[in-house]
DNA sequence: CTGAAAGCGCTTACAG
DNA sequence: CTGAAAGCGCTTACAG
């Protein structure tokens, strides 16, 4: 079996060129005070040698931390796979790589941050979303603290208590304008089908529905973030003794996925949407247009906040953190219609329709 | 602005805890040769001075390399996001790390693995599809094996042309059951909607469909393995001149992805799915239960996918690459049904319906 | 412009 | 069981 011994290193090459270490070093690294025949002599030898830069020693000697730790919840969550997919893309353009942990829950979060603060990334993005109680993120933030005070930076998707620099979807916004949607179509009697309610996002989107819908909402419910919440969610509701009295029209998702489960649900119990009830979700997902019918979403551009997080790693750390609020498009297709026997309903002067 | 000098280092502890260098190492990875008790008092100080063991500086000097570098096309894409979710769990269970890279082409795979290679990543997992043609992976095969010299594991998804461990998805055989399925439905003018003919999942799953679907089929193109690509591909074959020659009924989508970029273009076009047309796809991502129609695909454990990788590279290097075969099972949803005008349909004997 | 030498934070034979 | 010292592969002042 193959040893590790047969690496090549900086040594070998500057034997093999005739020149010091330090020579080499500069030479391909890019580093000024090397007369350009020689550096371009040495990295000839290098290459013709297969040596491949050892990246450990490099930042242990230099102290350069490239690496970007990203928390997920789960990648397979399209949500996360998406803001992955744009935070990779953008930061394989400034020669970073990422790290990508899985954690579900406060505990491990924390141990992944510990886990990456081990191997020395210079960043870490968190994407999950941040708790209504304070409390809940302390143990957290304190291992936060502890990273950026020897150097890192720190991004988090959503608001947290963290003291973070902070990417900020249009929650808030993204509610009212689903509100004002179902309204003017005519919906009355809505559902909500939210997430775990410790979380921000949730209670973000729920206010903003709220605010906007008032008495017209007569249910609101918490389930698992998931495709399976969505579809309890849908259960639930329509199982419980008082269905026929709340003669819900609309049934809005916290989130695209829970309103993957909420649409198979209603399908497999024969219920059509539309006609019977209307359905909506938050984030714009790349299924949502190919779901059928295809689903009324607001979108919160979160093929961007990849690269915005970026952004936000990629500058000098501020004394007070910063914010970037991104924008939201009410995206109506057609799982969402006109309120069953309401003739009231007016276009929606805010919609865009795809 | 907080400086990089601020961590704790382990002489740090040492002097706290007034034994030498040697003893905290020892003490902290758990090695023997310390008495219990001293270990613990050490590991009490470290602790109490929020010590993070430094990754790099410990791989330098022991040697030991445990993270993972996964290569995909795309992580948005739910085929990739899924055998990543399966491989970061698994891998988190063994403490292990993983480093996520895009590559869409093989120049953009071979630097990729070049970097991964100067993070000092312990394996590679490639998962993006081989080539058919063995000269397009030389490159490849050369750095992977240059990777494997130094000590590195290589694991791949799917056939290449790398003699590396491999994990096999079934593609021939699920190529096969969905051709005698729409056989079975009577359908005796298929359109195939393939990837790049320059991959070998695509060839080895157009060869399990011609097998058995012999003359039936009437209609090869090859498009970008994406969404838009099944759209495209659509387009293609209703808008071509000799579309009504063809009769097509049924359309197979070489990946679920394709598919629903099949079934959007369908929609769009006002046909009915499998009223006019039916169609499949391979893979069962989540979303393939979700579409409406459901989505008639040949799964292929792609959840599984990861799990075996890692067994793969956990284990010792053989002389000549093993390889991990998986299954596929048939899956009958609603997007496929028996043939306009056919009452000749039988039930399949392989089918299981969800 | 070039090189000798110290140092980055750790592990691990080698002595005791 | 414990410690002093060498060494992992690099970068970077510091001299020349």
């Amino acid at each position: 079996m193959a040893e590790r011994g047969g690496a090549v290193r900086l040594v070998d090459v500057a034997e093999r060129a005739g020149v010091s270490l330090a020579t080499v070093s500069r030479s391909l690294t890019g580093a000024s005070g090397v007369s350009p025949g020689l550096a371009e002599r040495v990295r000839g030898v290098a290459e013709s040698m297969g040596y491949v830069a050892n990246l450990q020693a490099r930042s242990l000697a230099g102290g350069t931390e490239s690496s970007i730790g990203l928390i997920v919840t789960d990648i397979a969550d399209p949500y996360f796979a998406e803001i992955a997919s744009g935070l990779i893309a953008s930061a394989a353009g400034q020669q970073r790589m990422v790290q990508l942990s899985h954690a579900a829950t406060r505990e491990a979060v924390l141990a992944q941050v510990r886990v990456l603060r081990e191997y020395r990334v210079g960043a870490i993005v968190l994407a999950g979303s941040g708790y209504v109680d304070p409390a809940a993120e302390a143990a957290v933030a304190a291992e936060l603290d502890a990273f950026r005070q020897t150097g890192g930076r720190v991004a988090v998707i959503g608001r947290h208590h963290l003291d973070a620099d902070a990417v900020l979807p249009d929650n808030v916004e993204a509610g009212r304008s689903l509100g004002r949607h179902l309204l003017s179509l005519g919906h009355g009697r809505v559902a909500l089908l939210a997430g775990p309610a410790s979380l921000n996002t949730v209670a973000d989107r729920l206010l903003g529905l709220t605010e906007t819908l008032g008495d017209a909402v007569v249910h609101v419910s918490h389930h698992s973030f998931e495709r399976a919440g969505g579809a309890a969610g849908v259960a639930a509701l329509l199982d419980g003794t008082d269905t026929m009295r709340l003669g819900v029209t609309a049934i809005v998702a916290l989130s695209d996925v829970m309103a993957i489960g909420v649409l198979g649900e209603l399908r497999s119990r024969g219920l059509r949407v539309p006609h019977d009830l209307s359905v909506a979700g938050f984030d714009d997902i790349a299924v949502a247009a190919d779901l059928s019918p295809a689903l009324t979403t607001a979108r919160l551009s979160i093929g961007r906040i990849g690269a915005e997080a970026l952004a936000l790693i990629e500058r000098e750390p501020a004394d007070v953190p910063r914010q970037t609020r991104l924008g939201h498009d009410l995206v109506v297709r057609a799982s969402t219609g006109a309120a069953p026997g309401d003739d009231t309903a007016r276009p929606d002067p805010e919609e865009a329709t795809e």
